[in-house]
RNA sequence: GGACCUGUGGUGCAGCUCGGAGUGCACGCCGCCCUGUCAAGGCGGAGGUCGCGGGUUCAAAUCCCGUCAGGUCCGCCA
């Protein structure tokens, strides 16, 4: 037998670690009082908890102890009577009997139950986390994001990957997410920021001839929280040089199928991927949720020439909702309120019924367009059809949203379905001044095939880039770098960045490249939202220890909190107080 | 910045639509009883500014306005 990790000075083992092949030892567990149940004077049946489970010890009636209260037992290994056995705990063959107990530290009742008969109101298990991750639930979950990053770990380091850490204090970038920023006492009036990712630090790792770079690395950003967005988030990052994107696909896979493996048991297949087009058209959104079907169908060109006014649209986009011909009105005036909140101007919908087509607008349409729609997606009677007429995007985001409050499963329900999104757009648009918006950070390397397209039509240039998603989260992302000059200078001329402003942007990183850039790309993936499908939960807080509310508090700290006058006169700042 | 939802003994709920005494349920807690329980059981008990402030009313947990806290989403997250 291998050494007992679990022996200390204090204890034998851990409480479920006691099984019957110890019967009739004598040994020592320490624990939490999880449950008594007395029997008159000298007998009570006390369940001891520690993280491995519950062990039930036999202790006299008169030994008060209470809920919580941590315990240090010592009796003997026995086996329960006939007809006592609890098929329901691991444990339950076998009791520690002539117990004697002592009370390591004394409890109040605590202010919820720990036991999962119940689910708590969020708020109060944040304001007692360290009462709240004494249950069975968080103790799980926590335990699974640590067995996640040991096997992206060993992945990564099988893979010939290096792990380097990089700052947390770290220089402004004016650009992408907003920074948090930290004085600096020692240059008053001067900042540093945390960083949103380690982006151009793993750069110049490429650059100090790294080769493979990885960081399971903490990423701050100051914008507003989410179900799937904390402040501060965990990211599996890495970059490797000499690679293509497709190499960099295979790394990636390769450690995100491990961890599966780890995680759920059993290893998914490969990664499949589409285009962001595809997706876009397909599933109306760049991170498509594959368990469920409901493909949108493009009825463009059958309404190329309608005389109805709200069809008249450069798209026409339908989805089809099995059984949705039940929904009721109100139900179908809060599915409109939703698609306009995402900025459509209404919301087309169509009964399939046994007489035909049944909808407000079925009588302002001809032939040929009811047949269209009474055709989206091999529709059968008792299904509903919705339709937007929009732009292009506009159509695919609205019904995309309609389709994932319609189809999607919970997100503890249905198969692992994992896909790669690749060849996104360069640019996501063009600014006041007639310059295309960057969608990626500016060092994204075009697709060699459209760089010629870069003057004359930006907004086709697709860009060596490449996201990972999974039932509808998006789990990261990650590009290939420009490691060419001039290829930089093109892209900084065509996102209106002038030489000096890019000098002093990112003058730092432009230098490192004169030295010597290897060919490189990278990626980044969330490890807390990974996590969070692995364990089922809907929300990242479920697998974070200690994470803030949605206005960014820390209901167990009180952060964020005022500073000392000391504190702010070492930093020279002066707070201007919200009147 | 915006939309919507929630806030009732320690915990989880019901009560609110249609105003009438802090009413009810379950768990927990305290005390007593109980020698094989394990969601133990029996008896008894304590515990409340109905988030907070204002308004309407003879009367507000309930209706109205504001505000705070929490949540979901939009914006935002290159």
């Amino acid at each position: 037998m291998s050494k007992n990790y679990e022996a200390t000075s204090m204890r034998d083992m851990l409480c479920g670690s006691v099984n019957a092949e110890h019967i009739g030892q004598k040994l020592s567990v320490c624990g939490w009082v999880a449950k008594r149940r007395e029997h008159g004077e000298h007998l009570a049946f006390v369940d001891l908890r520690d993280r491995s489970g519950l062990l039930q010890v036999v202790v006299d009636g008169k030994v008060d102890v209470r809920s919580e209260y941590v315990i240090r037992v010592t009796g003997t290994v026995t086996k329960r009577p006939e007809g006592t056995i609890n098929d329901k705990l691991a444990t339950g063959e076998i009791e520690l009997t002539d117990c004697t107990v002592e009370i390591l530290s004394a409890a109040e009742p605590p202010p919820f139950q720990l036991d999962e008969r119940v689910d708590i109101d969020e708020q109060v298990r944040l304001k007692y986390r360290y009462l709240d991750i004494r249950r069975e639930k968080m103790q799980r979950n926590l335990r699974l994001r640590a067995a996640v990053n040991t096997s992206l770990r060993s992945s990564m380091e099988a893979q010939g990957f290096c792990e380097v850490e990089t700052p947390l204090l770290w220089a402004p970038t004016p650009e992408g997410a907003r920074e948090f920023v930290v004085p600096s006492r020692l240059h008053p009036g001067d900042f540093y920021v945390l960083p949103q990712s380690p982006q151009i630090a793993k750069q110049l790792l490429m650059v100090g001839g790294f080769d493979r770079y990885y960081q399971i690395a903490r990423c701050l950003r100051d914008e507003d929280l989410r179900a799937d967005r904390q402040f501060e988030f965990v990211q599996l990052d890495l970059e490797a040089s000499f690679v293509t994107q497709e190499d960099i696909l295979a790394f990636v896979s390769e450690a995100v199928l491990n961890a599966a493996e780890v995680a759920t048991g059993t290893r998914p297949g490969p990664i499949g991927s589409m285009t962001w087009h595809q997706a876009l058209d397909e599933y109306g959104t760049d991170k498509p949720d594959l368990r469920f079907a409901m493909v949108l169908q493009d009825l463009s060109e059958v309404f190329a020439a309608t005389e109805v006014k709200a069809f008249s649209a450069p798209t026409v986009k339908a989805i089809r909702v099995p059984g949705g011909a039940e929904f009721s009105r109100a139900k179908l005036d809060q599915l409109t309120e939703q698609a306009k909140e995402l900025g459509a101007k209404g919301l087309a919908w169509f009964r399939i019924t046994s007489d035909g087509v049944d909808s407000p607008l079925a009588k302002f349409l001809n032939e040929t367009e009811i047949a269209a729609i009474a055709a989206v997606d091999g529709a059968q009677v008792g299904d509903i059809v919705f339709c937007v007429a929009d732009e292009y995007a506009q159509a695919c985001k609205v019904l995309g949203s309609l389709r994932v409050t319609l189809g999607a499963p919970p997100v503890s329900e249905g198969p692992h379905h994992y896909v790669w999104i690749t060849d996104f757009p360069m640019f996501e648009g063009i600014d006041e001044d007639g310059n295309p918006i960057a969608a990626h950070h500016p060092f994204t390397m075009p697709n060699p095939d459209d760089i010629h397209l870069m003057k004359t039509d930006p907004l086709e240039v697709r860009a060596r880039c490449y996201d990972l998603v999974l039932n509808g989260w998006e789990l990261g992302s990650g590009s290939v770098r420009i490691s060419d000059a001039a290829i930089q200078a093109q892209v900084f001329t065509s996102l209106g960045i002038s030489d000096e402003e890019a000098e002093s942007r990112f003058g730092f990183l432009m230098g490192a490249f004169k030295y010597g850039a290897p060919p490189h790309a990278g990626f980044a993936f969330g490890i807390d939202r990974l996590v969070a499908i692995f364990a089922g939960e809907e929300n990242i807080r479920e697998v974070i220890a200690y994470p803030k509310t949605q206005s960014g508090s820390d209901l167990m700290t009180g952060a964020p909190k005022n500073i000392t006058e000391r504190q702010l006169r070492d930093l020279r700042i002066k707070p201007v107080l919200k009147g």
